[in-house]
DNA sequence: ATCTAATCGAGACGGTACGTCGAGTCTTCCC
DNA sequence: GGGAAGACTCGACGTACCGTCTCGATTAGAT
């Protein structure tokens, strides 16, 4: 008897096999209508119609209408968000802030302000938002300043999550209340006011730092 | 016929009078349904059975349910968060992190998310948003940190709508996504955080500030 | 004071009256399409769409799609099978089965057909057909055999629940499995057969009556 | 090349042969269902669950649910229903009636009715059930009443067509509407009516027969 | 011993109707 | 004319079933 390779294993369930090209054909669809008229106006009948599939095969795969818009919008914006191996704190807090506001700035930064608006009316949205986008993310960060500190180039009192929001909050206020403009200048400004902080350093003059 | 005194300036215009009474026990349906359901949750039904009022006067005064919820947070807000003058930085930025925190995680936090999510689908909401309740705001905060600058408290070179940013930015963010709770510890580490920076200081070991 | 007149009475409720135009326009839409389609193509929202009402006002007033149906069926066959008061019993067999025979040949027949026929399938048109068609009916005639029977004009000792099955079974039975044809002339030596029966009279020569 | 005897008729076809056993367990599944949760309840899934098979199979040997459930039909109720040869004809009444109404009193009644049910909104149905059930069956019938006319024991001027109807009728009446039930009691009173009439004898008091 | 062809199980798919729910409007009577 | 009551239109929701399809596995006769 032959030897039978079960290594690459994971064996085909039976039955006709999910059709990926539906899926990805739905997730276009409702990023395309989450940009033509809005989190809320989205129905799952038009991303239906629109991607040629059917309400039925939308949900067999998500929950509700809101798992769908948050699957799609992960799935649009974590490309534009890679997550690099950090050098200093100044190099890696500074470009995150500046790749962050280019998005805050952009199309895909009116979906982010959409979704969370949406989750503060439904704690499905709210839900599906934390667990798709939120803490995965916030992991990957967390796993990146911990690195910093392992190396001894982060203070070890400071409390990463909260890092986390003071680098992160800034611009999602920006984000919602749209008081002021993302811009790089200011994504870089605000590294420094958070590196270096508010007050002023021991031996400086008032006026300088 | 007689002389009908137009001094009184606004005459009164014929029919019945506006129930005000009825006005405010809608509004304070809308606080408790909101409390009790959450946002999404609220029907304007069950706001005009709660009020023991009907639809046709709640939308008669207000264009759609939205805009309840946004009267009743500008009418009840407004005065939780008092604007004191300042002393130092550090006890400034402390207080007000603390006051704001502590409405982020009440009941008015979260007609704040409402308004503010309503704005990201309403052009009227949003420049209401602004005008009557950013723009204000952040103008006496901006004289007290002008106050702050002209004692020689604060750094002359630091942006102050990046300042107000920093300091609110976070806790919107936690307002919003609420991944985290924003409790009065929170709120103090926070403004520890920006007013001595992430960077290790100058002659500090890696791990002590 | 004047004399109110309470003796008329029935005051009307509060709030919007039924819009009773729309109720009509209902059943008329239903029968139209139970004509055009066929009891299970018969769908609420065709019957929305022609009547120019909507779905949420079937539903308000019909507890489901059989019972709107049901209903329709019920209001326009009614006038077609007049009860009379009976003379003779052989005048009253004789006319109601000529009445009946002439339904069964006729659009309401093939009605009538759908709605038993769906009632096989469904409990709620069972139910619905057997409250509002069947008992109502049955119990009419039922009258108007007691009082024949009152009268000595038909024998005591017969059981009327299975003399109503006896006229209207053998037309039902044509009307459903159609191998033949209910003429006038049918109903009336149907008539005959059910009154004089199939055996011999006493005395009779086989072939006579 | 060995010689293929094509005397035994058919030559069998390539392939897997059809599952004749898989073919029975659709039908027994398909009866089985129908009794515990009514006709319009019965899914294909469920009978493919059922039965161990899979809609593919009864799709492709039936072209709809409504084929599954006849096709039990007329392979289950045939043998039930023995045509004597007559007697007398009171005789052959009741024994006719009593036993047609215990098939309609039971799990064979109900398929009865779902296959004239679904006669009413299909031509086929209807085609097949008069030439495979409706026409054989009173052929055979009018045989036997045939017989009883030569033998006189049965007037002459009766229609045989007409008399099988109102043996027949009134109980597929019970059948289809279910207003009462068709108990060995009721079918012999029904005997009883049609063989003697509901109009009083010559010479019977009022009451009496 | 393969090769070919049809059947079988499993189960995903497009489609269509269901019955429900909420938003916002309209209609009536009462004050 | 304003207010309570409540019926109305509109349109989306999420569910269920139908009948079709696409797989891999199975089962034979044909080669």
């Amino acid at each position: 008897m032959e030897h039978q390779p079960e290594s690459e294993a994971q064996v085909r369930p039976p039955g006709r096999p999910r059709d990926e090209a539906a899926r990805e054909r739905i997730r276009d669809a409702a990023l395309q209508l989450l940009e033509e008229v809005g989190f809320a106006n989205v129905t799952c009948d038009a991303i239906a119609q629109r991607s040629g599939t059917s309400k039925a095969t939308i949900y067999r795969w998500w929950p509700n209408k809101a798992a769908v818009l948050i699957d799609a919008f992960v799935e649009s914006v974590t490309p534009e968000l890679p997550l690099r191996d950090p050098t200093t704190l100044e190099d890696y807090v500074t470009v995150h802030l500046r790749q962050f506001a280019r998005v805050v700035a952009g199309r895909k930064g009116r979906l982010l302000a959409a979704v969370i608006a949406a989750a503060q009316n439904d704690p499905e949205v709210e839900a599906a938002f934390l667990s798709h986008w939120i803490k995965p993310r916030r992991a990957l960060s967390r796993q990146a300043f911990q690195k910093l500190k392992d190396r001894g180039l982060m203070p070890e009192n400071l409390d990463i999550e909260q890092v986390l929001d003071a680098m992160y909050g800034p611009l999602h206020f920006l984000l919602m209340v749209r008081h002021g403009k993302p811009t790089p200048a200011y994504a870089e400004s605000l590294a420094a006011l958070l590196l270096h902080g508010l007050a002023p350093r021991h031996g400086d003059a008032a006026g300088g730092r």
